[in-house]
DNA sequence: GCGGAAGTTCAAGGAGCCTTGAACCCCTTG
DNA sequence: CAAGGGGTTCAAGGCTCCTTGAACTTCCGC
């Protein structure tokens, strides 16, 4: 339900195909449609992409190789493979023989996304609730009448009701998404590092 | 579960509390909160504060009136009036006498998210689908080791689980939802316009 | 019809986020 | 221990979306 960078009005627009310059087609729109959903939740584009690339590879990657495959700078690489690290997306690991390291794929990147959003939405909607519930008190104090009251306590409503939802929703994405990856795990990655 | 501008590394900032000069703290209050959880949704800040006064207020107001109690251009009011009436959660109305318009809120704000997020939503996931669909063909066209066209198609999986998920929050929020619906509009505006 | 307030449109400006690129640091290897 | 590739950081620039402000149009009332 969120959106980023994703306009009501006109044109969808989904990132353009083309960045990526030695990619066979078919891997550049498997990653660029890992990119588009990461975005979606709220994450960077390119933090999906580089989990793509790595997972599909199945083979761990070093930085310079994320670079021209993906075509991004050096410092952008850095960046996005730490946030992965640090949600545990990926894992960095030290090749014996060269001085580089080499980065690989967690296959949990679902959990991880359902995580954040979980810990990001419920703590946005617990804020606008107890917003409002602020406003109907100052509200009530300061003698405002009765009807605007009304409304007020009506918007309050609106934002528990939602707050249901949105639970609802989380619950009903983990168990559907728990069967899928069961699967994803299971074929569990045999990397030829 | 929608994010814009809602950054998930740092401070989870909302708008400031500031903006709205004269008005009484609880209904800058409770117009930002509206106007945050909007903007959460993808729409834009201010058509949330715009429909919030109007909502709150239960009378219908000029377009002065809301450059003024908000602290907006005459331009920005324009256009923003010109979507909420669009979406048709704000009626336009001639008042005898003026030569002004009067606006003023229809109670079925939820609603009109719920319908924009599920267009755009569904064409999002179908869209993914779509491609993920396509990568997995030409992939295989293409003979691919049958390692990667696993984990491509475990990707393509997780699409359409994601897509079950989606439909069922929507399913779920609208029935959760429209139960308060019913409430809000039973105090069914007397406006004294 | 005219005068003028109200409303609309749109180019220019501003704000926020993301990426680049270069300086800096670290660590391995010879 | 020196050399140099690899990695990290961060200020500057780019990009996109939103708002402003002013020219332009519309419409009411006299």
């Amino acid at each position: 339900m969120p959106a980023k960078g994703y306009s009501w009005s006109d044109a969808p627009r989904l990132a353009a195909p083309d960045p990526a310059p030695g990619l066979p087609r078919w891997e550049a729109l498997a990653i660029d449609a890992v990119g588009n959903v990461i975005e979606f939740w709220g994450f960077k584009h390119n933090q999906g992409r580089v989990w793509a690339v790595l997972y599909l590879r199945g083979t761990s990657m070093t930085a310079t190789q994320l670079e021209e495959e993906l075509g991004l700078s050096k410092g952008a690489v850095s960046m996005l493979v730490r946030d992965l690290e640090r949600w545990g997306v990926v894992v960095r690991i030290r090749q014996p023989g060269t001085g580089a390291w080499h980065f690989r794929a967690e296959t949990d990147l679902v959990q991880m996304v359902r995580r954040v959003i979980q810990e990001r939405e419920t703590a946005f909607i617990t804020r606008i609730r107890a917003d409002l519930e602020e406003a109907r008190r100052l509200a009530a104090a300061s003698g405002v009448g009765r009807e605007r009251l009304a409304r007020l306590e009506k918007l309050a409503a609106l934002a528990v009701g939602a707050e249901r939802a949105l639970r609802i929703f989380l619950r009903t994405a983990r168990v559907d998404l728990s069967t899928l990856l069961v699967a994803l795990g299971e074929g569990k990655l045999r990397s030829r590092t």
